[in-house]
DNA sequence: CTTTGGTGTTACCGATCGGTAACATCATGG
DNA sequence: CCATGATGTTACCGATCGGTAACACCAAAG
């Protein structure tokens, strides 16, 4: 083993065309199958089919479908922590267009996106009253985002930035949540432009509106 | 059988203190169980044994569970539109008002359920996907929930109705689906803040501000 | 009284699911 | 070339779940 290298670096990207790991698959196969079709419904076995593997190399890599949905929403927090990082090189410096930016980028997701609204909050649904840790993962994310929010509208200049705030991630939430419940033409399309009329409307600290 | 009576009314209330038709215990513990523990987490032998009876039994009144979550739901879907009944009732003539009492009710429920969130959105959740005729029902109580919004803002006079009661009803969506998700703590508890707010900041039609 | 219809009880069935054991396969690294 | 370790395959286990059959019970209506 080389310095600098981790020790024994084993499938070393076989080839650069060649399919993922079975762990990136599998975790892959996992993040499409529950949030399509939930995470009670989904068995391990469809996954692992769904990944082009099988069972046992699934458990190989996920002591159990519980590590495996706690894999499968750490990875959703982070990519959502992801999001405001690229939030912040596309608006640098500017934290009310990276306000606008994030709410755009919510916005055609809930576009494109199959209309199941967020994937940690249907978690969250699914996981009821068990003492699951990953409803800890959810929480902690959410609770993130809510001050991240905050601290964004602080910047921003905005008079109340805890009540802009709350606002705007009540606004979020519900959106994603009606995507699921009311269909992609409910109220939830119109989250853009609700937002925006609100950041507009919203008073700011050194001049009065 | 006597004119003016239903044909062999059977069954008709043993006593006065004697406990409900099997049908309405077993609609109860499924309310309660499916809202508490998730619809998929539940069984139908824990909804017997919750209601006092068996399974047999609830077969003899639903011809399966899906039926009696379309049973659930339905139930729940008539309950809220009492609610709105019940605002008119409270509040005669005044659709503002009506407007603030359906806030503060929802706001207090937020507070007293379990965290839970809205009963038919965390239904659709579970649903997923399925072709289940349940989320039909859901979808159709959201529909009438965002129409009526709308009728009732134009009522009190403001300018943007529509505009208005899907802001309102996104706020009230995501109050519900965050207390779920990051806590009671969250910023759903400061749905009834926001929203009022909202009311009095929102223009009228023949006075502008 | 008897009849009748809803209810309680027990046992059971088939399917599915999470999880494991044992063994074959295959690529890599020495 | 051989050893090693990851992966594929098959079969299986125990538990749970939705749903049903058969029969005993019990209260009310005639």
């Amino acid at each position: 083993m080389r310095p600098g290298l981790a020790p024994t670096r084993r499938r070393v990207i076989r080839k650069p065309s060649a399919r993922l790991a079975p762990r990136e698959r599998i975790l892959a196969a996992a993040r499409e199958l529950f949030y399509r079709d939930g995470i009670r419904a989904v068995g391990v076995e469809a996954i692992a089919a769904c990944a082009g593997t099988n069972k046992m190399t699934l458990y190989r890599h996920f002591s159990s479908k519980d590590a495996l949905i706690s894999a499968y929403l750490n990875r959703l927090s982070d990519e959502s922590d992801a999001v405001w990082e690229e939030a912040r090189r596309a608006e640098p410096g500017n934290p009310g267009a990276q306000l606008r930016w994030l709410l755009r980028r919510v916005s055609q997701f809930a576009d494109e996106s199959s209309g199941r609204g967020c994937a940690l909050a249907n978690a969250a649904v699914e996981l009821a009253g068990r003492r699951h840790p990953a409803c800890r993962i959810v929480e902690a994310q959410k609770r993130r985002t809510r001050e991240r929010l905050v601290a964004l509208c602080r910047e921003a200049g905005f008079a109340h930035p805890r009540e802009l705030a709350d606002e705007l991630f009540l606004l979020v939430e519900g959106a994603r949540v009606s995507l699921q419940s009311v269909g992609p033409r409910g109220p939830g399309s119109r989250l853009c432009a609700l937002a925006e009329a609100l950041l507009d409307a919203a008073p700011k600290v050194n001049h009065k509106v």
